[in-house]
Parts: structure tokens; C-alpha cells; sequence
DNA sequence: TCCTACTTCTGTACCGATACAGTCTGGAAC
DNA sequence: GTTCCAGACTGTATCGGTACAGAAGTAGGA
């Protein structure tokens, strides 16, 4: 009794017509009168009925209108991560025009991971940078919903798009060792848990060991040799500049340093600038990733681009055509070459 | 019949057991024996049955274990906003440990919007920056689900968190002229939609108009009437640039600058090193928010702190402590002047 | 032996909506 | 005056679960 929430059948009552044609009057405007459409409408109103309640209809239904997105491990790290989230302003493009909403899973780093994937109401899965024996892929695959990948998990039967990391990462030795470099260095991330302040994440999904392996191997095929591997405790700017600092002094410094990512060669300009190194001229940098900060560095950042708003969009477009029931075809995207300012010839 | 997705019924009627017994093995493992529990959930494993379906579960239970989450116009703007992220980055701090889901609503500028909300299977919602009279928000009221609000939409009864845009900008003008600025400059963004490449998008929901405002009375208070406004495009650091670009030159040019977001003013600086300008010998910089991309630059920012991260974990511990029938206090936050490089007395 | 107390499992009634297959009504067609 | 039909509305079953109350079965104590 009292403030109950109005249903279908009570507006139904109200108006004095079946709960059926309150149902029509929201759904199926052509399959009552106008003037009754009209009549329910302004009892609805009046009872303060806001239309259908969401879970009785999709329960019903049996579509949510909603997709689920899972990235790495934690949430909180993945808005730090401007690759991921220009990702995710991908696939927002495709999904904002079909009416569509994300679901974004908290991946807490352990336990729950799974439990997060088995309760999410949504229509479909959009997997970006997992592990493959995650247990929150499992759990997709157990669900029984469409879903495709991005990066990481490749998996038989489902849409993937990414790049071969490994042979994107040879542009920028190719670049670095032709403009005449012989003494580089790699920014990494370690393959680990990392420990933010929040906690445990894996930070490591997105083809970062690839990347180094890539690049050294390159280098090696262009008879270059030399190569120092430092790691970044994260995938962040400061962490980059931190990583990026023992190899600013000494006689056998690097002329050019390789990131692995776009925000870690950010961090290595900014540690450079603060040992009065100036690049390019006294050290090129390349990053990863291609994000919009890094046109707008100082000096601006020569990197190895694979447009992951792009990615993002076409993954969407790839979930919402599996949700219709077409099969849509991804695949391996070409990784750019950018050449910007932060590169150039070794001082002599 | 063939390939239909087993259910509860499915499960119960092969192990010989009842629904019910199935039920709680999944969510009472006290209620039923640890034998029974372990030849349900085997034969629940071999029909491939991935556990209660979530759309039933949330229908009979009536809640959903989600949070949605509404953002000015655009999604896709939303994520190309450092900001906003980061507001995002502290909701989903405090989702993560509470294993509850976040939402995103594709607000699509026009029609949509307030549809989306209706849709929106979720329990609750956190508006973030809306215009008073948005349909979204009025759907909202209408759903009759908790909600708080960050920034714009001050709703009585409903806890609202944000800063008084008024006086913090205030203290970027109180700053400047302290240092003995007198020729200032504030760049701003208009209160319009603005056309990007994926459609028109409303971008000055977060007070960008008081800040302007705020800055320019203060400064009048201080004695300092001299204060030119640009308007920037959108609010993104290439905007911000463009924008500021034709304060960099002339007789009078302004020896400060306001932007009125951190995005902005790195826009400023970008414009400023390809004037030739220093910064701050030539050309002080104050920026607003706060975001962490201000501590990197070059040089590093002054601004008014915000913290919208942390604004983001409040709104969002308000809105668990409001599912759960409490009735949390937000408020106002106190802005903070933080004070770094890009800021010094003018050259004589 | 009978009774109480537990543990373990089952039956039934919803949660709020929509699909589908009617039923009813009034008017056009013959 | 029937027959037929389109349009407007209703009844019932069901989507997949869970809450709650009760029914067996099992043990221990008097």
C-alpha cells in the first residue's frame, strides 16, 4: 500500500483498458486509437508511470540494448591510459548512433573478474586487451553471447582486429638504425602485476612484450646490437620519465630511445628535458600508439600509430552487425610510421 | 528444440533436482547440501549452463547491480575530455570494490537522449554536468531512481557535488595580478553547440561561462579592467591553441592568460613556444581542473585545482550509500590553487 | 516412544513486461 | 438483411529467476 512504483497494470487499471494496450501505447502506436493512446498516456503521467520499467522488457524481449565492454584488469587504470581511451571513444562513435549504451565491467584484478562478466546484462561482448586464460574470457564464452576482440585474446570463430605488434614495433628500429642510430634503448613494461596505490593490475595486455621483442629483433637484423631494455613500473607518463632517467647520463648513452606506448615517450621527453638533453638533437624518441598528445608535445613525437579510435569503431560496428546476425570480418590493421619532430640524425 | 540455451528448468529437470535446489547452489550454498551443490553445478557445467541469466535474476530481484552514468551531450566527447575522465576514473574507484557496473548512456544531442535513460537498466544514476533543463534529466527524475549529481544540474533533495565556479576562478585572477600583471587575458568556451566531425555537441556544461565570469570581475575588483576573451572552439588543447594564437603578438599583447580548462591552457602553451614565446618570462599561463597532464608539461601548469577524480569517488560513494537507503551529505569543494611554473611575475 | 530442532529440499507465487492468438465492433459490399 | 473484413482491443502464456513458506527426512533428548 502507498508510494508503490506504478506497473503496466496498474496505469492499465487506471485508464480502464487491458495492460496490453498500455503496452501498445509505448511500443506500437499504430496498433490503438489515437485518441486511447492519448487517454493511457495522460494517465500514465498523471500516476507518474515513466513507461516500461528496462528489466521486464528486456527479461521479455530478450535483448538489453546494451553492450558489454572488458579491458584489462582495472577500471580506474584504463582512464589513465589515453590508447585505451580513445579505444573507448571508438567504439562510443559506433554505439551512440545505434542507441546503444556500454556496460563498462569493473575487472577488480582477481576474483570477481568472472563474476562481473556472468552478471552483466548486456547483449553482447567487446574484449579489449585480456589475457588469454583470463577467467573473465571464459566466462564470455561460457555466456553464449556474441563478442569480438581487440588485441589481445584472438580467438577461433570471433571477429579480432589488432596489430602485429612485433612487426610494427621493426618501423621504429627501422627508422631509428636508418637515420643512423646505434646506441638505442627501449622503454617496456614488465609482463607483471603491477601495484598502484589502488592495488594490484596487469598492465601488460596490450602486446607490450611484443613490442620490445619486435624491436630489438629488428635492430639486430639491421645490425644493430645495442640495445638497452629498461621497464616502466606502468603504463604512464611519470613512470616513463622515471624509467627513461638512468639512460640520460653517461658516455655510452643511447642516442635514441623506443617506447613501448605514446604516454611512456612522453615521460622519456620530459625526463630528457630535465637532463638539458635536447631532442631531437641530442636524443630521438619514438612512441607507440599514436595518440592525439603526442602531436602536440614539444618537440612533437614521432611514433608508430595504429589508430585505436579506428580499432574501436570497427570492433563496435563488428559487435553490432554479430548482434543482427550477419558475420562481419576484422582483421589485422597496418601500424603507421609517423615521422614528427622528435627524431632525427645522431649528433655526430 | 536443438540448440536452445539451458535454463534453470534445464538444469533442475537433468539433475533431478528443482529449480529452486539449482537456484541455490548458485547463490545459497548454505541451503542445500555440499554433495547436492557439487552434481547440480556438474551437470550444470556439462549442459554448458553459465549460471543464472542476469536479465530474470535483476527482473525477480529488482535491482541490477549497475550505475548509470550520464555525460553532456557526447560520449565521444566525453572521452576526448581529461577531465571528465578522470571524474570517470574516481566513479569507477569506487564501483570497482563494490563489484557494481557502470553504464555509459550515448547522449546523442537531440532525440535520444531522454529514451536512453528510460532504457537504462541500471539503479541508479549519477549526472555529471547536464544542462537544468535536459530531457535526460527529467527522465531521470521520472525513473524515480536515486541519482546525485556532479557540477551542473543542482537538483533539491538530490546530493550535488562540484565547485563554485565563480570564485575559483577567481583565484587564478587574485594570482595573476598579485604577481603584477596588469594586461590580461581569458580564453573561454562558448555556451553553443559546437560542430565536431561526428555532429553538433554541447560542450560548456561545466561551467566554462562562470569561470570566465568569475575571472573577469575579480580581476576588476583587483583593479584590472584590461581583459581580453577569446573563445575557443571546443574544449581541447588544439582549440586551445588556435584560440590563443592571436594574443601572441601586438604592442599590447596580454603578459597573462586564463584558459578555463587544463586542455585549454596546454593549448595556450603549445601557442605560446610557437610564438617564440617563454614561458612565464613572457607569458604567464593559469589553467582549471587540475588533471594530471598539467604536472608534465612543459613547462609545468599553474591552475585551479579541482580534483575531479575525487569529486567522481564521493558522488559515486554517495550514490552506494544511497541505494542502500542511506542519505549521504555532499557539497560544495574547495578549489586549489596550485601554483607551478607557467606563472611568474611579468618581465618589466 | 514421542517430541522438538535441524537440515535439506520442493511448490507456488510472483517480478514487469511482451508475443501471439483471439474477440468484439461497426461499416462496406452484395 | 447477411456476410465479410479491417481496426481496436483483450486474455493468456511465458521470458528466467528468486522469496517465502512449508514438507520431508534425520537426530538427539526426555
Amino acid at each position: 500500500m502507498g508510494t508503490d512504483r506504478p506497473t503496466l497494470d496498474t496505469v492499465a487499471k487506471a485508464a480502464g483498458v487491458s495492460r496490453m494496450t498500455v503496452s501498445n501505447a509505448y511500443n506500437r502506436p499504430d496498433q490503438l486509437s489515437a485518441a486511447t493512446r492519448e487517454r493511457v498516456l495522460a494517465v500514465a503521467a498523471e500516476l507518474g508511470y515513466s513507461g516500461p520499467d528496462p528489466a521486464g522488457r528486456s527479461l521479455r524481449r530478450g535483448r538489453t540494448g546494451t553492450i558489454g565492454v572488458v579491458i584489462t584488469e582495472s577500471l580506474s587504470y584504463a582512464f589513465t591510459d589515453p590508447g585505451l581511451v580513445s579505444m573507448l571513444r571508438g567504439v562510443a562513435d559506433e554505439l551512440t548512433p545505434a542507441g546503444r549504451a556500454m556496460l563498462l565491467a569493473p575487472m577488480s584484478g582477481t576474483d570477481q573478474s568472472a563474476s562481473v562478466v556472468r552478471d552483466a546484462i548486456v547483449d553482447a561482448f567487446l574484449i579489449c586487451s585480456l589475457p588469454d586464460d583470463d577467467d573473465a574470457v571464459s566466462a564470455i564464452k561460457s555466456r553464449g553471447l556474441p563478442f569480438v576482440t581487440i588485441g589481445n585474446p584472438r580467438i577461433k570463430g570471433h571477429p579480432w582486429i589488432g596489430v602485429d605488434n612485433t612487426s610494427a614495433a621493426a618501423l621504429a628500429a627501422e627508422h631509428l638504425v636508418g637515420l643512423g642510430h646505434r646506441r638505442l634503448a627501449v622503454v617496456g613494461v614488465p609482463p607483471v602485476m603491477a601495484l598502484e596505490p589502488e592495488g594490484p593490475v596487469v598492465v601488460s595486455r596490450r602486446g607490450f612484450a611484443h613490442r620490445v621483442e619486435g624491436f630489438i629483433a629488428a635492430a639486430g637484423r639491421a645490425g644493430v646490437e645495442d640495445v638497452a631494455v629498461v621497464e616502466a613500473w606502468t603504463n604512464s607518463t611519470d613512470a616513463g620519465a622515471e624509467a627513461a632517467r638512468p639512460l640520460m647520463t653517461g658516455r655510452r648513452r643511447p642516442t635514441a630511445v623506443f617506447a613501448v606506448s605514446d604516454a611512456l615517450a612522453l615521460g622519456v621527453l620530459g625526463a630528457a628535458a630535465d637532463a638539458d638533453l635536447h631532442v631531437p638533437g641530442d636524443l630521438s624518441v619514438v612512441g607507440f600508439d599514436g595518440i592525439d598528445e603526442g602531436a602536440y608535445s614539444r618537440p612533437p613525437l614521432t611514433t608508430v600509430a595504429q589508430d585505436l579510435r579506428q580499432q574501436g569503431r570497427r570492433a563496435a560496428a563488428a559487435l553490432l552487425s554479430l548482434i543482427e546476425g550477419g558475420s562481419p570480418r576484422l582483421g589485422k590493421v597496418s601500424p603507421q610510421l609517423v615521422v614528427r619532430a622528435s627524431t632525427a640524425r645522431p649528433a655526430r
